[in-house]
RNA sequence: UCCUCAGUAGCUCAAUGGUAGAGCAUUCGGCUGUUAACCGAAGGGUUGUAGGUUCGAGUCCUACCUGAGGAGCCA
């Protein structure tokens, strides 16, 4: 056996004509008599093979045959191209070594034929092998590999959060509450960001990724209760940084995804030209410009409101490209955002809305670097003073303007896989009425 | 939390208030180029749960459970 070298099915056409062997799983079995058809995907790929009767051992020839599906098996014979094959290339068997069969009591419970949402996502533990849940996950690993190439080599340092964190920004509302020993509470962390502005004045530039968590009981395509999050922070930035680090971001991470994904793109029948058309510059545009644009499309929103899924999906109908929407009202805003110097009531925030109507992907801006303001806004938000001293610090100890944002991982790759629902973007989602598998 | 819709074989779905069915999957048989292969046969059911209406309920009514889509909130 060891004539065979094992390689990997995406390598398959820089074999041929050697002998080689394939370790894998069963994915379809198509049968004819005397020549069997196996498809074997082992994680890089999937290639059909053949094996004839009168070419093959007895016994292997009729393992094979009655293998079933998922079995695992390693299959050993000659690579060659094959026009008429999937991918270009077919192997022609000549052994085969079966690893574990899978018991016809208990079948593999998905079929090649179409299952619905609850029970897939009941099976996701065996989901993920099926090859549109591998391209998105595949897809998902590039765009995580793409934000850190980008942060790591433009000077960003990766500092990661805690998890476990005081109750702090924003409200105990949609935090998850976690015992921690006898009479102390924690809870989940919502967003880094408090902790990489402490991190931007020790190291300049820096990131932090990880899970978030929220306990919204959000029930769409877009909310899970538990995302992952890319989280830059800048010392001595403004707003406009901010802007250029995003778009810079969003470019390059889409680039990687075109270049290396071609196939995970095409599994997913994703339109390519939707992608291709996501080039700097982005359109720029203030709330103000906004409310007009989304007035004259018919939405009831008026000035000083927050924009719902609906909105978001008109305004980025208007462009091909995300759009930058800056200077919200800085009532709808968190108490950290800097206020526009020349006109107070609005926020120096910046949301990016991705196109093709999948709305927020980044959200983040300049934060208030003035100590006397920054108690101000805490008060105003009816925030304990007691629990931001350290974050007052920062303010105290050598303040500068800073700024920056956070994007979710999963809107993202939703966004660039095109996908209908948030939920196939994570290996095993954690959703308002799905903690399971 | 609110609104809408749906729960029937392992899966996807049919079934005027009147004997619960098909395709896939599984098993058996056939087929040397199949592409969700095909052809023949078999096994497989407390119709989500609990009540109610009716001579008779998968079907109509009520409550509950589970799920899906949407709203609000957000990345």
């Amino acid at each position: 056996m060891s004539d065979y070298r094992r390689i990997t099915i995406a390598s398959a056409g820089q074999h041929t004509g050697e002998p080689v062997e394939i370790a894998g799983w069963l994915y379809n079995l198509r049968k004819s008599g005397k020549i069997i058809f196996p498809i074997i995907r082992d994680g890089s790929g999937t290639i059909q093979c053949v094996g004839v009767k009168a070419q093959l051992p007895e016994d292997v020839f009729e393992a094979l045959k009655n293998l079933t599906q998922e079995s695992s098996v390693i299959i050993r014979g000659k690579m060659r191209a094959e026009a008429r094959a999937q991918g270009g290339y077919e192997m022609d068997i000549e052994g085969a070594e079966i690893v574990q069969r899978v018991s016809e009591e208990h079948p593999y419970p998905i079929t090649p034929k179409e299952h619905g949402v609850e029970f897939l996502f009941d099976q996701r533990h065996l989901h993920l092998r099926s090859r549109r849940q591998h391209a998105i996950l595949k897809i998902r690993h590039e765009i995580i590999k793409a934000v850190r190439d980008y942060f790591d080599s433009n000077g960003f340092t990766l500092v990661d959060c805690p998890i476990f964190t005081p109750a702090a920004c924003e409200g105990t509302t949609t935090l998850f509450e976690v015992d921690y020993f006898e009479d102390e509470k924690v809870y989940l962390t919502q967003s880094g960001q408090l902790y990489n502005e402490a991190t931007a004045a020790a190291f300049g530039k820096t990131y932090c990724f990880g899970p978030t968590f929220r306990a919204e009981k959000s029930k769409t395509r877009r909310h899970l209760t538990e995302f992952w999050m890319v989280e830059p922070e800048m010392a001595y930035a403004d707003l406009e940084d901010v802007k250029r680090v995003a778009e810079e971001l969003i470019v390059f991470m889409v680039g990687r995804v075109l270049e290396n994904r071609k196939t995970e793109l095409a599994t997913l029948e994703r339109d390519i030209t939707k992608l291709e058309a996501i080039k700097s510059p982005f359109p720029r545009i203030s709330y103000d410009e906004a409310v007009e644009i989304l007035k004259r499309k018919g939405s009831e929103i008026e000035w000083g409101g927050d924009f719902g899924g609906t909105d978001e999906t008109l305004l980025s109908e208007e462009f091909d490209r995300p759009v930058m929407v800056d200077r919200y009202p800085a009532a709808v805003k968190a108490f950290y955002f800097q206020p526009a110097p020349e006109r107070p009531e609005v926020a120096l925030g910046v949301d990016v809305l991705a196109s093709e109507g999948y709305g927020e992907v980044i959200g983040g801006g300049q934060r208030v670097h003035d100590y006397d303001l920054l108690v101000q806004r805490i008060k105003d938000h009816n925030l304990p003073p007691e629990a931001f001293q350290w974050y007052l610090d920062l303010r105290r100890f050598g303040s500068v303007p800073h700024g920056g944002f956070g994007m979710g991982i999963e809107r993202a790759v939703s966004w660039i896989c095109g996908l209908e629902h948030i939920r196939e973007t994570i290996a095993f989602p954690r959703m308002l009425y799905r903690t399971r598998p």
